[in-house]
DNA sequence: ATCTATGGCAAGCCGA
DNA sequence: TCGGCTTGCCAT
């Protein structure tokens, strides 16, 4: 018990700071600007309001550290208008605003209208004056292009290639990095169209760059809270910071501590390996993360741009405290924090990223906490959480503090390194800056590729509304309520067991349509006469014949890189495994971007939306495969199944399987492949639900609830046996004996049940919380229910607890126990509860006890799960089970 | 805060 | 109490 709450209360240090002790930080930070530098890479951007310019922070692999490089072109921010100099020098509110600066004349094409026309660039004195205000100058007009970053803009305009390569010379920034591809590379280049060359090159060497050694720190701090569960406000800063822990690439590993009264023991310097730093003053301890902050190139957080930093900026700019704001080595925007010297990455920003999450991890992790991506990505079950970190010994609160950033670095390290590597090909893909790029959303990143071709191209980007009124909206009607159009086509399944089953898809089906069928929104309902006939099945609408397609270009290049030379060489079993593994994290980089490529232009907040380009792109594939379809049942191959991109075929051989592989690159343009073999697939009625047997027995479960990440583990596991039975049949006469197997496990699952042989935790459902608590109205599903009763019993007082530090990284959901009732709970956490007789009929798991459980209900759910299979396999689960005996039986007992 | 649609399923809601 | 419809989650 502490002695006092008064220590963790803002007042004034014991003693004022006299200047003297300021030194280290009390410098304003100076960046060094080299007039020459030998080769660095280009990892961030900024805007230095004083000066008026661009910097870009280039890290030098051989000191490991950054320079600054500021902009010495003249460039100025500006946005675009379609009025005439004339005309504009009349708007007085352009040319007597404060920032403006003058006109400039140019052409660009305007690709809505198929004409170059005349523009004129409004320039001004910085980014604000052209957006960001009320009384900004886009307000004023109707302008173009004026809701770019200015840095972005910047990017754009100079050429410039995040990721890669620069040199200094005379003051001079000069591109100096790879500037040719592998030689073998220039097989899979087209002969015939230089733009698509280009974008295959400029892929390939932006690809092909190598990635440096990044020295970093991961940054972790504790802050002390009264109120156990709260974590304090970052931007009013009230309470003390008692420690920081900083885990380095050069193995640092130090620990810096608050001294506190109160607390005696353990305070010795090496705890675990660990170097632990004490402070009395929280002044010096603050002193002391900003000299760090201002060592190391690259700077990781999880969860730094709402917390740590923040926590930290204001924290040292309370009066007590006393830093002035040139000491503080911070910088804040209105949702990221960055520092100063190098590169702060929030990794829980780049995690939160949806299609990071499912397709770059393999939807591998559920919540974004710490915890659970450590937990799920660097393999083995890491230590246990407690919020609650109160009344710890230094040599505790040292570990305690440590173990997050320790964390946070091994997600940077694990795997080869795979984190930084992705991060670096997806800044390279996107023309962002890493710090950008992790913190957008993948329609930011596509945005961005797109507008940078823009300005390569001298294409005007349009304004949203213009295309929405060029190319208008959707016609089709989607299957699913409350959709804009219809999507994907799912063929009904033949249902039954079926041996020696070929499944052939289109590899990057939709980015090949967009490939093949020149589709972008100016060539979508373009405005030539003569394209009205050249149309998409299904629709009215109708694509260019006379001019290629910028997203049709880019999005193909993409996905040709991908499919002819990352795929196969992510492949190669000779690469060193540096280099394996750099390919495989390409692969995935690019598999992100052309995944969402075509859903970008069916979403209304990207800033290209294009609905009937979305809408052709999904027709398209529904013609694709069902002319495949007829022709397979043309060449008298048996067709069991088909979703999207895929069907499932009886094997007709490889010659006529082949056939089918010719007729459709000659047909459709579009490459089939053969994409698995199965011994057998097993189909029920139900559409996205199979079961199918590799060769060698491997099993395949698809959108069966037995494979689902919520059901109780003991469905799970009893369901696990179950496929592996499945698996080793062979042949149709081995179903006999899986029946008997079959019939065992039920019957033993079923006892088990019955006898309650089973512990909470394996019985508990686990679900994530879509939404906040309050906002469940129309509904209460079960989750919720289990969550409300979770949150009752929270003391309304802050108890009896005077002292308690929260971890920093913790967003709201993190810091909450999984077993305390004093608990909050809300949007993104995984509540687990258990089905119980009476009451609500669901109980939290920490609040149940094994006796309350409602046997019935786990039966029912078993038999259903179980009947999915069992329905494909051929097999009814009464008849197999006596299942009407057996739940009479209990019911009677 | 910000790719799309399709589909299965359990459970909630509500009228008869 | 039943059936039809909706909601929310999980998955692809």
């Amino acid at each position: 018990m502490m002695s006092s709450l008064d220590h963790y209360l803002t007042k004034p240090e014991p003693a004022t700071p006299k200047p003297k002790a300021l030194a280290k930080t009390q410098l304003e930070f100076k960046p060094e600007t080299p007039n020459d530098m030998a080769q660095s890479y280009f990892v961030g951007a900024g805007y230095d309001g004083e000066r008026r310019a661009v910097f870009l922070k280039l890290y030098d692999p051989e000191t490991e550290k950054i320079r600054f490089w500021y902009d010495n072109t003249g460039h100025t921010p500006y946005c675009i208008s379609k009025d005439s100099v004339e005309s504009l020098q009349r708007e007085k509110k352009i040319v007597n605003h404060p920032g403006f600066l003058r006109f400039e004349t140019s052409r660009r094409y305007d690709a809505l209208n198929a004409a170059e026309i005349p523009v004129t660039l409004i320039h001004a004195e910085d980014p604000l004056s052209i957006g960001g205000k009320e009384d900004s100058i886009r307000e004023k007009t109707r302008a173009w292009e004026a809701d770019i970053r200015y840095i972005e803009n910047y990017i754009y305009d100079r050429h410039l290639e995040p990721g890669m390569i620069y040199s200094i010379g005379n003051g001079q920034l000069n591109a100096s990095g790879q500037t040719s591809i592998p030689e073998s590379a220039k097989e899979i280049l087209p002969e015939d169209d230089a733009e698509y060359s280009r974008l295959m090159v400029r892929w390939l060497r932006l690809l092909e760059s190598p990635v440096p050694n990044y020295r970093r720190v991961a940054l972790d701090i504790e802050v002390f809270s009264p109120i156990e569960t709260r974590v304090p406000d970052p931007e009013t800063a009230d309470y003390k910071v008692v420690a920081a822990s900083f885990c380095g690439s050069d193995n640092a590993r130090r620990v810096l501590l608050l001294r506190r009264p109160g607390v005696a023991d353990g305070s010795s310097n090496q705890v675990q390996g660990l170097d632990v730093v004490y402070f009395d003053r929280e002044y010096d301890l603050l002193a002391a993360i900003f000299e760090t902050l201002m060592d190391y190139p690259f700077v990781f957080t999880f969860n730094g741009d709402d917390f740590d930093l923040r926590y930290l900026y204001h924290r040292a700019l309370k009066p007590e405290l006393g830093f002035l704001r040139d000491q503080v080595p911070i910088e804040l925007g209105r949702d990221a924090a960055s520092v100063k010297y190098g590169i702060h990455l929030d990794l829980y920003r780049f995690f939160f990223n949806r299609s990071v999450q499912v397709y770059a991890f393999g939807n591998k992790y559920r919540e974004v906490t710490l915890d659970a991506i450590a937990d799920s990505l660097l393999g083995e079950g890491k230590l246990e959480t407690s919020a609650s970190i109160s009344n710890l010994s230094y040599n505790e609160l040292a570990s305690y503090c440590f173990r997050d950033s320790e964390l946070v670095m091994e997600l940077t390290l694990f795997d080869g390194e795979i984190v930084m590597k992705l991060i670096n090909a997806l800044s390279r893909i996107s023309v962002l800056p890493m710090e950008d790029m992790s913190r957008q959303g993948v329609s930011g990143w596509i945005k961005s590729m797109m507008y940078k071709e823009h300005r390569e191209r001298k294409y005007l980007i349009p304004r949203a509304d213009e295309i929405k009124q060029a190319k208008g909206e959707t016609e089709t009607t989607a299957i699913i309520k409350g959709k804009k159009y219809k999507g994907g086509m799912v063929i009904e399944p033949v249902p039954g067991v079926h041996f020696s089953v070929a499944v052939l898809d289109f590899a990057s089906l939709y980015p090949s349509i967009i490939k093949t069928w020149n589709l972008g929104y100016e060539t979508i309902l373009c405005s030539h006469l003569d394209c009205k006939t050249n149309k998409i099945p299904d629709t009215k609408h109708w694509v260019c014949t006379h001019k290629k397609a910028m997203e049709s270009e880019l999005v193909g290049s993409l996905r040709d890189i991908r499919i002819k030379w990352y795929k196969p060489l992510s492949k190669e079993r000779t690469l060193s495994p540096d280099m394996a593994s750099w390919y495989q994290v390409v692969q995935n980089a690019l598999k992100v971007v052309l995944n969402a490529s075509y859903g970008v232009f069916g979403s209304d907040r990207f800033a290209l939306y294009c609905p009937p380009l979305a809408e052709s792109t999904a027709a398209i594939g529904r013609y694709a495969i069902s002319q495949t379809i007829d022709e397979a049942q043309k060449l008298g191959i048996e067709v069991f199944y088909g979703d999207t991109d895929s069907i499932f075929l009886g094997f007709p051989g490889q010659a006529k399987l082949d056939a089918l592989i010719q007729w459709s690159k000659k047909a459709l343009g579009m490459e089939l492949e053969v994409d698995k073999t199965y011994r057998y697939v097993a189909l029920s009625n139900r559409k996205k639900n199979y079961l199918g047997v590799h060769p060698d027995n491997r099993v395949d479960i698809k959108g069966l609830t037995g494979k689902k990440r919520h059901i109780p583990e003991f469905l799970k596991s009893t369901f696990v046996q179950l496929i592996e039975i499945l698996g080793e049949v062979k042949t149709q006469t081995d179903f006999e004996e899986a029946r008997m197997r079959i019939l065992n496990l039920v019957t033993s699952t079923y006892a088990k049940l019955r006898n309650m042989d089973f512990t909470l935790d394996e019985l508990a459902f686990s679900i994530v919380i879509g939404k906040s608590i309050a906002s469940y109205t129309k509904t209460t599903p079960q989750h919720v229910k289990a969550a409300r009763l979770l949150s009752r019993g929270k003391p309304t007082e802050q108890g009896s607890e005077l002292s308690h530090y929260v971890d920093s990284n913790v967003d709201k959901r993190e810091a909450l126990p999984k077993d305390d009732l004093e608990t909050e709970v809300g949007a993104g956490d995984l509540v687990r509860f258990v089905k119980v007789r009476g009451g609500k009929g669901v109980k939290p798991m920490s609040q149940a006890k094994i006796h309350e459980i409602d046997v019935e209900k786990y039966m029912e759910y078993f038999r259903s799960t179980f009947e999915q299979v069992l329905d494909a396999v051929g097999l009814d689960y009464e008849e197999l089970t006596g299942a009407k005996k057996l739940t009479s039986f209990f019911s009677g007992a």
